[in-house]
DNA sequence: CTGAAAGCGCTAACAC
DNA sequence: GTGTTAGCGCTTTCAG
């Protein structure tokens, strides 16, 4: 109303330089904190910022920079998929879930492990004081998994942070050839020239079986995770292997597929082969409380009767009953890291693939 | 090796058009489907392209379309906040998490609770086949709500879709203030002009009034959410006036906090001064889940002596023992209505704010 | 230390 | 039906 000479639309550079009398150049260097700025123009350029109500427009930076301060954050899939996955845990979880039928069963079992909101927690975490942000993606078809990688290709985001639920995920290998900055969570089952943070799997399991071994243990079973992971290997390697040092030779083990219900499963099967067993450690929490639940059921107590140990140290731990001794993975740590070493190779594009390793720790609560 | 005509960097329009012998601008209609290009041409740019191995950039393209094909998906925190927020459940949740303390317990805490997953399934399937992606952010400090606006103003986003965690939400307000089209989950606390999806929390409240009255319960209590919070204030209203219309003018109450050990707390201080009820409503699958456990820690069993009946039908309400028979929301498809309605706004950026309600449904599963 | 000017890659009028 | 052209808003040499 007073004196309009203020464009009508957002307020661009031009318009603070007009404002604060300098030019658009000079406002750029102000913004963007580049030294070697008279400072009594600095602040005449902050109150033109603070009078204009100026906000600098991403896109038109990002097209000059080259950089857009984005992520993506991609929870991929199974290597082959059948069209869209059949196998889900709550009968109901597909009622609804928009017209797009495909991908919500898949979308709805990963978020129901508490692990992702920790990797989910430690990106954040470590974006957030950087001015970066993460976009959410799922790569669970081959469809997805080209979404993700065009996603990145037309300079959507710099980046991808990929945690794969299954073995065989081609999707690294995809990034990787079209040289796409891309950092994983756990080693790929196929080596490849990619960066990544892992859990030392094997100390973990040792850690395990030391403490049922501890507390007297001696008909010891495990629940493992899908066979064809690498880290689902490990964890059982490592274990069987300090149970072999011990006098343990031989290992019931029955194969579940980290959901809570695939637990209960196993400890079905492992109750009916081996009634007297007296200690179980389970690949992650969900099936530990699984197998809880159906011990409980089958009248054995936890710990008194059988032992239970966890892997991860998920929510699902310290909800349990009894909450569950486990061994804890420092995700968000990891999750972090992973972004750290993301943006690290942003800046450097020809360092080389690097891989960090974290130490697990035991978490004694009570199943254990 | 051969022929080195083509540029170094990634392809442009420029070098598609060359290639295809055609001019940028037809090279753009058919890249984005425009009508009225001669089908001959259109087969001779795709082959180009696919020869070039174009990619649009998505910052040049935003530039001139204003938009970003992008949302931001926020949970959204207290009103006020005494700094990094103090409360937290599970001890071990900020132990790692990066250098960025504050927020740590918050982010844990928020994706523990399933509900949330279920939002981000419905609002990806919904995205995806529009070529939308969600931006994840947490808006738990006045900070980080400033930092949702400015991205938003920056035009990082096209809009907004927030689920606020507390009632007294600034951040809707501060929202519409800044002209940002957003979408909400839950009915604002302060009305404002926003659209919002919601479920019929009074209905809801009155399915599970009425199964608990079916099945014989005569000396019931309920657990409720934050009392400030509408939707709990709502569900709570729901369930007494079905009481008192059924001859039950007194219900015990107890407050938690959406947490399954608040749930715990709630279930012991309604045990101690009602050692003889037979029934609770829990405002949430998580307490529901924790009013169990301390109901069989004191021997009582579910359903039999108590029934049980949650709120959501999250994956905890499938992964309790028993079962819970819960009060269904269908967030998958409320969260899709949700970036329907931004959607929709975006492109009429004039329409009125509208609501959306849904119709909860009843599960029977074990526990009542 | 500051300004002028040249694009970044794309879309959208507007001609032809 | 297709090409020409003018920017979108910003960063960044390069002069001065």
């Amino acid at each position: 109303m007073t004196d309009d000479l203020r464009p009508a639309g957002t307020p661009t550079l031009e318009d603070v330089a007009k404002a604060a009398g300098v030019s658009r150049a000079t406002v750029s260097r102000v913004i963007n904190g580049v030294r070697n700025v008279d400072p009594v123009i600095q602040e005449a350029v902050r109150r033109a910022v603070a009078l204009t109500g100026y906000a600098p427009n991403r896109a038109a930076r990002s097209l000059v920079t080259r950089r857009t301060d984005a992520i993506a954050l991609v929870v991929s899939g199974a290597g082959v998929e059948p069209e869209p996955e059949a196998e889900e845990t709550a009968p109901p979880a597909d009622a609804d879930g928009a017209e797009a039928g495909g991908g919500a069963s898949f979308t709805g079992q990963v978020f129901a492990d508490p692990f992702f909101g920790r990797v989910v927690t430690g990106v954040v975490n470590y974006l957030r004081p950087r001015g970066m942000h993460p976009v959410l993606m799922f790569a669970e078809t081959s469809r997805a998994r080209e979404d993700v990688v065009s996603f990145l290709r037309q300079g959507s985001a710099d980046g991808a942070l990929v945690v794969s639920t299954h073995a065989e995920d081609p999707l690294p290998g995809m990034l990787t050839d079209a040289g796409l900055p891309a950092v994983l969570y756990a080693r790929p089952a196929r080596a490849a020239r990619i960066s990544y943070v892992d859990v030392a799997h094997q100390d973990g399991a040792r850690l395990a079986a030391e403490h049922l071994l501890a507390r007297g243990c001696r008909r010891i079973a495990t629940i493992t995770g899908p066979l064809d992971v690498p880290a689902v290997q490990e964890r059982l390697a490592g274990f069987r292997d300090t149970m072999a040092r011990n006098g343990h030779p031989y290992i019931a083990i029955a194969e579940g597929r980290f959901t809570q219900e695939s637990g209960e499963a196993a400890m079905e099967r492992l109750l009916t082969e081996h009634p007297d067993l007296d200690g179980v450690f389970a690949a992650n929490d969900l099936m530990a409380t699984g197998a809880c639940h159906v011990l409980r059921e089958r009248g054995k107590r936890v710990p008194e009767d059988v032992a239970v140990i966890g892997f991860d140290d998920s929510s699902a731990a310290s909800a349990c009953r009894p909450p569950l001794t486990t061994v804890r993975q420092p995700v968000e740590a990891m999750a972090a890291e992973m972004a750290r070493l993301l943006i690290e190779r942003l800046s450097k594009p020809e360092g080389a693939a690097t891989s960090v390793i974290f130490e697990p720790s035991l978490v004694v609560r009570e199943s254990a």
